[in-house]
RNA sequence: GUGGAUAUGGUGAAGCGGUUAACACAAACGACUGUGACUCGUUCAUACGUGGGUUCGAUCCCCACUAUCCACCCCA
């Protein structure tokens, strides 16, 4: 029996990682519009880290972390999400004492020990960022348009933006009791998973499947109406900073966020397509996170998205690449030119294709077409006596004759094509 | 961790107790006498997830295991 790879933890294979390439690539030249700055990140962090950060009654500490002890007799953790880490990074390199402000982006996998099932692996990939150092609502805008505009780039509607606010630690605790109180009245009609959350976590009830919860928290107390007076200011500001950059959005007074370091602004880019894994992307401000990991007190507000769920919504576009140019050689004199040419298209920054085997013109132009190639060159024993052969136009099927240098062919295939090698095309 | 479904070649799959294990796509080669896409031909699973059992006989029935998928929990 063959070794396989490990449950949950997938290959990307080419024909795939092109899509990957393409949200990638955009994400970055998108991210760069808005000043953000890669960064790089381990994958290996000590586990207190996340413990911290996360929280430590969280399902992703509690049971979901891939936790070992290294060598040196050190708890360390792969990470199960990007911020921790990137905070982290922040306020190790002291980051905020050049410029409290801090624009990053990071993307790369993470790993939750979880059940595999569609959208959700035990490896997985984020793209996320982070803004560190302004309170103020209108970067709440500016994420929230950056990410928008993210989705908008790839040409997907689809996932729509929802937003919601937790509060601040003055007056999330009132909102607490007051929806305890009101749940306390219909605790039978609860689900069993919420019945036993009721104390640690009953603000889960309100974003339950189950029927029973969400008829019981039918006319449940909003969030919204127990903000404080700082904390409501906030939301009314970054909803309007949000219309006035023109970025859609739907208020969801049930979202709750899984991870203890999020206050005020939370949000989730949703989709109905990807069965029970709705969100896209998620994020929120952490106001309390840089301090609660040993930094000085300063605000932040990111998120992350999971690309195999941003490739599972562009499953119906095909991503592909073609080469430039098929040298098709009969003889092994032509051959041998067909290689030199091969190699020196190449340098020049042509995508060139060529038989390595020996096989039948007709094999070759099979190959050609299979590659979906831009040209074919074919050369035989009278080309090269002749010094020029026939450069075919696979597409539209014409044929020119151009000698037998790198520079002529080149320009033979300029004539026709004036699209730059290596794109990657959308159908 | 819990539940359900499914496991036949590179892929999609038919077959449901005895068959040369269909068909299609992909792939390779060839024909159309140095030029692809159309057409045609040839080749391509001692093999039906693994291990047991029932049977004269099992891809088809039973059991176990494993894997995958989907859902729950939770989350990107």
């Amino acid at each position: 029996m063959a070794i396989t790879g490990i449950k949950g933890f997938n290959d990307i294979l080419p024909g795939e990682v092109e899509k990957w390439q393409y949200i990638e690539a955009t994400a970055r030249r998108v991210f760069e519009l808005y000043g953000l700055s890669e960064i790089r990140i381990p994958i290996l962090e000590k586990t207190e880290l996340f413990c911290r950060s996360i929280g430590d009654a969280t399902d992703i500490v509690e049971k979901e972390m891939y936790s070992f002890v290294d060598k040196g007799e050190n708890k360390v953790t792969m990470r199960p999400e990007g911020t921790a880490s990137v905070m982290r990074a922040y306020v190790e390199h002291k980051m905020h004492a050049v410029d409290p402000v801090a624009r990053l982006y990071y993307m790369g996998p993470m790993f939750r020990y979880e059940r595999p099932q569609k959208g959700r692996y035990r490896q997985f990939h984020q793209i996320g960022a982070e803004i560190t150092g302004v309170a103020a609502p209108s970067v709440d805008a500016q994420v929230l348009t950056m990410l928008t505009h993210f989705f908008n780039e790839l040409g997907l509607t689809e996932p729509s933006l929802q937003i919601n606010s937790l509060g601040c630690p003055c007056c999330r605790p009132l909102y607490r009791d007051a929806l305890k109180k009101f749940l306390l009245d219909r605790i039978d009609s609860l689900c069993e998973d919420c019945k036993r959350r009721y104390e640690s976590n009953p603000l889960r009830a309100l974003d339950c499947k189950s029927a029973g919860c969400q008829e019981a928290t039918k006319g449940a107390p909003s969030m919204l109406d127990y903000l404080c007076g700082e904390c409501s200011a906030h939301f009314d500001q970054t909803r309007k900073y949000l219309e006035l950059a023109g970025t859609p959005y739907a208020i969801n007074k049930r979202m709750v966020r899984g991870l203890d370091y999020y206050t005020r602004t939370t949000f989730e880019m949703v989709t109905t397509l990807l069965g029970a894994q709705s969100a896209v992307a998620a994020g929120g401000r952490y106001d309390g996170l840089i301090a609660e990991i040993g930094g000085p007190q300063i605000p932040g507000i990111g998120f992350a998205m999971g690309v195999e769920r941003v490739a599972l919504l562009l499953a119906e576009k095909e991503f592909s690449r073609r080469p430039d140019l098929f040298i098709a050689a009969m003889g092994e004199d032509a051959h041998a030119e067909a290689f030199r040419l091969m190699s020196a298209l190449q340098r020049g920054g042509a995508a060139v294709e060529i038989d390595y085997e020996g096989k039948s013109l007709k094999s070759q132009m099979r190959r050609a077409d299979k590659f979906n190639s831009r040209f074919t060159l074919i050369i035989g024993g009278d080309e090269l006596s002749r010094g020029t052969a026939p450069l075919k136009d696979m597409d539209g099927g014409t044929q020119s004759e151009v000698p037998l240098d790198a520079e002529s062919i080149r320009a033979g295939m300029n004539g026709i094509y004036s699209v730059p090698s290596e794109t990657i095309i959308i159908e």
